[in-house]
DNA sequence: ATTGAAATTACCGTTGA
DNA sequence: TCAACGGTAATTTCAAT
């Protein structure tokens, strides 16, 4: 799909707070409310905004401690690994990457004892090297750059 | 703040579809409306929701190249690398970590010449390690378990 | 611009400390 | 007895067309 200058503002505008009204966004991008609400309404549908989330604050809610876990899994075990980390509810995210640590896992717990217990199931499977999430200077879903638009 | 099994089904279900309506979400945890709306409001004054946002694919903005970057940062280099990272429109995500590699950025980039001239700009502050995301098998923001409650 | 739906507000009832 | 929570109904606001 064609993204210009102002879908950009729109999507920007949006993953911040998908609260806005079309006519807030009108009045951003100098647009009428059904105006944005239809190039919205094409970009849902074109697959560009795929849904709307609430950001949850995780520490707030008794899950203090995040870690990333990079696994070297056992070339027998690949089958097996991919099916454990979808099936541990402690996984917030996993990326296929490329070189020595096939996966990335980032994963968030209540406790120490409980990341203990999650990475002796993964170490099973894979060699594991584990970081400890001190903070988070910056967490977007989108680059900022508004000179990325293809136009 | 006080998180029963009702308001963590409330913060699943608004994490994975921020637009259902309140009565949407009272059929699910069997409340009316309003008394939804109470706890969402609850939920969001105590920091537990800090806002909602779209969910974008970058691959249709025509931006389909992401990857995480290790960055073991020189010691006389720190601040100024995090006002660099801090600058760069492709970082998506920072994480400060325990261990060599202080900080795991994720970038997102138009191209690989792209991205080459970022890590160049990186490697002036810190030793690189580059992983080409291939597939993101999982990506949420929350823990799934409803047993990480606290009651 | 008009309609329909959803959010918001106000008000009341129940319960448990 | 009162504080917290949920329900109902009326009003307002927003989105869809």
């Amino acid at each position: 799909m064609e993204i210009d200058r102002t879908s950009w503002k729109l999507l920007k505008a949006l993953e911040e707070n998908a609260r806005l009204t079309y006519a807030e966004l009108g009045k951003l991008v100098h647009l009428s409310a059904p105006a944005v609400a239809e190039r919205v309404r094409k970009l849902e549908e074109s697959g560009v905004i795929t849904g709307y989330g609430a950001k949850i604050n995780l520490e707030k809610v008794g899950i203090p401690i995040t870690a990333l876990v990079e696994c070297q899994v056992y070339r027998t075990k690949e089958r097996e690994f991919k099916a454990l980390v979808l099936s541990l509810d402690e996984v917030v995210s996993c990326h296929n990457v490329t070189g020595p640590y096939a996966f990335i896992l980032k994963v968030a717990v209540r406790s120490m004892s409980l990341l203990d217990e999650l990475l002796e199931r993964l170490i099973d499977l894979s060699d594991t090297n584990t970081m400890m999430i001190l903070s988070t200077p910056v967490d977007r879903k989108m680059p900022l750059g508004i000179d990325q638009v293809t136009e």
